[in-house]
DNA sequence: TTGTAGGCGTTATCAA
DNA sequence: TTGATAACGCCTACAA
């Protein structure tokens, strides 16, 4: 009775062990095991010891691959980032794996660093391991094309952004809203030529964004200025090229998010240019470290965290009821005002 | 023939396709559609483009845990990080990522959230999917002995952190020289009162950096008082608690890390207290935040991304070899000298 | 409550 | 250069 083990501890490196050594060494079949490993309660209490017993004993490792080929169901959920150096898609991926630990599933993150090409090896890679859902903040120009045969079959919730062409679930802020508040903000604090700054046009967010921002000025009757709308990288660095321009152009800049709010921010105290006072800056998303810059940033509060529990519920919802069906959830944003955007103003303005 | 196909497309939900199913699309054989897959060299070109054009008209989508079942090698790297919330080890992650990509491995990320039982679960998936190898930066009050038996038999790299009962390789910064460094620079500076804020007693690292401390008093004739060893939560808030009591019986801090610092300078500006003239603070593994908060904090530079490249670079050569014997790399730490240590004091202090 | 007998999709071995 | 066949470890019947 347990040659196998035997044999194993002699050789040096050992094969893995599987439920067979394991049923050998507590003297039950297989299925015992199997039904050990499932929990089911049809396994005596004393059978049940002894087979946990042989299975620390032997170091047993569960074979998931073996698993999933008969056809077990996957408790891992596929998140694929595409920036983790952004803090606010970290807060969104600490909300997505508190809401899976509350559902017993498992997260694996891959950051994708806005690389398409990366993008789709990841997805792969989740979809032959076997993941049973996938939690997608898509990077920067992604083809929806390319994705949709990788995630056929497969529920898939988009957080944050979104893939025109994609058939699937969308948690998003109400970008456009939230947009529209903060410009209408600057414009009540008697700016004019308020800047839209960073992004580029293919992303659906800074589309929304945009369009917020075009509605405020609408409805307060200024023009839309196309030299003030600038594009930028989605960076700190990037933002600070577009600073001496905008101090000539503009009085105050709406920024495509908070990165971006506070690369120009550090840029105009390079130049010199007092923040809150001779230019405003509001940002987008109320990271963190808004509260801490100098001076403290005005922002739209996106709750990353929220968001990304909500994507996650959503995702395990599917996944629980079989039914796929894409479904779209907007959460709301709240303008969030500090120093920055030089409230302060306000009652000289509005004299 | 390709009647599984039709039967498919004639269905709603389709089965996932097999090599089966491509084989019979393409008119080979299975077996041949394996080596299209493993790019064997032995299939003529025709025949490989006819099975990748089946592949592609199928949806097909590789069944990772089939092939590792018959034994096939992993490509994947777990990567198992305590706090992504800490930009510090986002660093490391996307250090690793980076030279995993250069390596054709593809890791995913978990997030322990400094979460022991956590840490299990996750290890234990990733262990179960079939990963290759294990980048780890242990939990705070990991016990190795549970570790032990989920990682043997496996190439383990612990980054950053180590555990003692551990026997895995090690890649970490020297952080007994660096605290050194910047405790003799405190002394060099005129300090007399230092105290070393953050961080618990069960921690290797702060082990380490509170020896590096010790000694630079030690070297200084200085004595050591233990009542100026600050234990605190490594968090923003943690080291605001300890900010009161700091102010009366020490004149610098030397912090278990930026995060740590950076919390105190922000407590220490609530109090009104002038870091860099009234206090000097020194932190440690020069976060980006570090060279952007008023005053600029003068801390021990780790370089996230290349200790983490450096993990990835060696697990990859482990993985290669087969021979997972461990190794320990440490790497150079320098002191980034800013404005928070009041380094301005240093000629009047020496005269 | 436990045991027996396939079969899941893949790869390795051998034969053609 | 390609095809047939036997595992791999697990799960689901079904039988005892």
């Amino acid at each position: 009775m347990a040659a196998g083990a035997d044999e194993r501890e002699a050789e040096g490196r050992e094969a893995r062990a599987t439920i067979v050594d394991v049923a050998r060494q507590a003297g039950v079949s297989k299925s015992t095991v199997s039904l050990v490993l499932s929990g089911s309660s049809l396994v005596a209490e004393a059978t049940r010891a002894r087979v946990s017993q042989a299975m620390s004993d032997l170091g047993y490792i569960y074979h998931r691959g073996a698993a999933t080929l008969r056809g077990a169901k996957s408790r891992v959920l596929g998140m694929v980032i595409n920036d983790l150096s952004n803090p606010f898609f970290v807060e969104m991926a600490i909300g997505i794996e508190e809401a899976c630990q509350g559902g017993a599933y498992i997260p694996f993150i891959a950051n994708t660093v806005e690389n398409p090409v990366r993008q789709l090896q990841v997805i792969r890679s989740m979809r032959e391991y076997g993941a049973a859902g996938l939690a997608l903040s898509p990077a920067i120009s992604t083809s929806a094309l390319e994705l949709k045969p990788l995630v056929s079959e497969m529920p898939v919730v988009q957080v944050m952004r979104r893939l025109p062409g994609l058939r699937a679930s969308v948690v998003a802020p109400e970008n456009r809203l939230g947009a529209r508040k903060a410009a209408s903000h600057l414009i009540g604090l008697g700016h004019r030529r308020i800047a839209f700054v960073g992004g580029f046009p293919s992303m659906s967010v800074r589309e929304e964004r945009l369009a917020g921002y075009a509605e405020a000025l609408d409805a307060a009757g200024l023009p839309f200025d196309p030299s003030l709308v600038v594009e930028a990288p989605i960076s700190p660095s990037g933002a600070a090229g577009a600073a001496p321009q905008l101090m000539r152009t503009a009085t105050a800049a709406l920024c495509f998010n908070d990165v971006v709010a506070i690369g120009l921010i550090r840029a105009f105290a390079a130049l010199g240019v007092a923040v809150g006072g001779d230019f405003a800056v509001v940002g987008f998303d109320d990271i963190d470290e808004a509260r801490h810059i100098f001076p403290a940033l005005t922002s739209v509060a996106v709750n990353g965290r929220a968001l990304g529990a909500r994507a996650a519920q959503l995702l395990m919802r599917q996944l629980a009821s079989g039914d796929f069906t894409p479904e779209t959830v907007l959460s709301p944003t709240t303008l969030v005002v500090r120093a920055s955007c030089g409230a302060s103003r306000q009652s000289g303005v509005s004299s």
